[in-house]
DNA sequence: GAGAAAATATTTGTCTAACAACTTGGTATT
DNA sequence: AATACCAAGTTGTTAGACAAATATTTTCTC
């Protein structure tokens, strides 16, 4: 099977509208833990659609355990303890939005930074300069580069050895993925690329070194640097 | 309405675990970016049932931003940049996990503390002081007095100001409620209110003053105690 | 033969109807 | 009053149909 472009949502679905119509009603607290929601067939009433995309709908609720459903019973709001997803919707951020979701991410990566230090082995450190040598070798504001670029940050997150580290500094990396880019590709600073891997090659030192405190400030700077650098623009 | 017993799922339900497989898939690298799935009717041979079961599974692959969907062409596995959703499964989750996610959040609880003591309005620690009331009030190894505890950590990270530190957290508390309240149930010890309430303390003094460092080690040194006591267990 | 246009087939999106599986509440029986 | 039973309601699943958009093939034109 080869990878080809992959191609935008041709329509608004409908059951993702009434999901997350759903979903606010419970985040706003119109509707709390073991309230019953309408009847399958009463939903399909309110909104003028078929059961099918109504359930298409719970389905999606379901899967982020926002409701629990009872064969013959109806269809209940869970208790908070029952969710298992964290989401961000990242198609309407606003900048703030986006500082706030650096600015926690800096601070994951800052304390992982010095967990890596104290942990990592040699296959992360491997992994971590290999990072580092995709980000030289690709040409500057290229998509090789920003994708280097959270590659070396990835890689020290699973140096933490500790997998939630490294899945959820995945995942905001994901959320971050476009922002990241279009922040590098507008700044068009030419010394931008120079910074960024003077500024690695002394978090890689500090690894190296074991050095978790040195680890930690150097990638709190490095990060710091780049909120800046998105900030007053 | 009124909120009653939350009920538990009465059968497996088929679409989730055609929706995992195929998660699983796209995890492993089975499945990469741009791949297209098989269509809707081959999928529902495969797994042998209706098509409106498998159209539930890929509704909450699509929930996740996992696939695309375009009419008339296909399913298509998405970009890691497409992803909005983290997950965790505390269903099996093993000790070495809790601890693991223990670790992530003690980092992000202790540079939310930072980040509040600067930040803090009155309004927040009003909040923080009502829920240290609460821990107080409730009766020693209760569920009031688990859920007022969470609720001093949340009202610290909503006092960041900045949502998604609340947000996550509100999401960590969740995941780990009920190993929180197992972990305190099971100690049995009589002191642990007593700690708990004089670290919390310790925690509101350091912010008041505004007080970032005093704030963050105190933070530190009080989860710090509560993995102790979960990892010695 | 090449390229464009049209017809055909394929695929996802939605709807309807039906039955199965399960729960709930009421009724009748004892 | 307690139990057994029945009927209605609700979610789970299946089947088939058509609509809407795309992909493929065929036909036509030059």
């Amino acid at each position: 099977m080869s990878a080809g472009k992959i191609p935008t949502m041709s329509r608004t679905e409908i059951p993702s509208t009434i999901a997350m119509d759903i979903a606010n009603q419970i985040r706003s607290g119109i509707l709390v833990a073991g309230d019953k929601l309408p009847t399958e067939k009463h939903l399909s009433n309110q909104y003028s659609v078929s059961r099918t995309v109504v359930r298409e709908a719970i389905s999606r609720l379901k899967s982020d355990g926002l409701v629990v459903s009872r064969q013959g019973s109806g269809v209940f709001v869970s208790t908070n303890e029952m969710r298992n997803s964290f989401k961000i919707d990242n198609s309407d951020m606003s900048r703030s939005d986006v500082l706030a979701l650096f600015e926690l991410r800096q601070n994951i990566e800052v304390s992982g930074a010095r967990l890596a230090a104290a942990r990592h082995t040699s296959k992360d450190i491997k992994a971590i300069k290999q990072a580092q040598e995709a980000i030289i070798l690709a040409k500057p504001w290229s998509e090789d580069e920003v994708r280097a670029d959270l590659d070396f940050h990835y890689a020290i997150a699973f140096a933490t050895q500790n997998s939630y580290y490294a899945d959820f500094m995945a995942f905001l990396g994901s959320v971050l993925y476009e922002n990241v880019k279009a922040a590098r590709i507008e700044s068009g600073d030419p010394l931008i690329k120079k910074v960024t891997v003077e500024e690695h090659e002394r978090i890689l030192q500090a690894l190296l070194r074991r050095d978790p405190e040195a680890a930690g400030s150097a990638m709190m700077s490095h990060l710091q640097g780049a909120i800046a650098r998105m900030a007053h623009e």
